[in-house]
DNA sequence: GGTTGACCTGGAGTGGACTCCAGGTGCGAT
DNA sequence: ATCGCACCTGGAGTCCACTCCAGGTCAACC
């Protein structure tokens, strides 16, 4: 099972390594393992997890809700109903945040045409 | 010319009280009027460009960014073309922002599938 | 004529999400 | 052996965009 330094993670999952430590702070990432010398040592699943993280944050999900989610993994299986729940939730957040920002997206358009139309 | 109180402008732009009045400070809103008593009275115009200010901010655009756009209005006709491609480029950024929502969405759906799955 | 209620001001405080810092460890290269 | 470098820790600081507060003014209604 291979492992990943921080500098491995930060490339890959483009979080910078301040980010990385202040996520296992909080518990959004579980505590990460550490080699003989205490330096961490990501797990393939940590890097996934964090593709999971970045997902929902880009999406702008409050790192408070991800909170949430983490623990429902967490704490097994039988949460799946819940996290199916939480995700449906957010996909409909999601959802309107686009057809928001589409409708904002004509305004902006038809200023621009106005303001062609009287140069 | 109808003028508004500020009940009146918070109830038709969504912004609260002590937003617009921020906005007046940092300049974002041009020194509103004020009746005898000096309460603010807003203008036609102010409610105007308070729905430009409400279509910005809802789209991502930092108060900086705005207030450059402020103070493009404020100069006078000439500045057009630079309104123009102030707002161009903010429209590229609104693409960018749906594009990228709709697809971390793809990913969530997925995600909400493979859950169903195991199910 | 007293009390409400909408509003005023300057300035301080908040919340979210990081980001930076000082001081220290261990390892590979010169 | 000493240098540079990637990394560590706890805690403080930053940035953005508000939001709240204390103390005060006016107008209107009872």
């Amino acid at each position: 099972m291979s492992v990943f330094t921080p500098a491995e993670v930060v490339e890959e999952t483009g979080f910078s390594i301040d980010t990385l430590r202040y996520y296992e702070k909080i518990g959004l990432l579980e505590r990460v393992g550490r080699n003989s010398a205490g330096q961490r040592r990501f797990s393939q699943e940590d890097v996934g997890w964090l593709g999971m993280v970045r997902c929902l944050r880009d999406t702008g999900m409050p790192i408070a809700t991800m909170l949430r989610f983490a623990e429902l993994v967490r704490a097994g299986d039988h949460t799946i109903p819940d996290r199916i729940r939480l995700l449906e939730e957010h996909d409909r957040q999601v959802q309107a945040q686009i057809d928001n920002l589409a409708e904002r997206q004509r305004y902006i358009n038809n200023k621009i045409s106005y303001y062609r139309s009287v140069l």
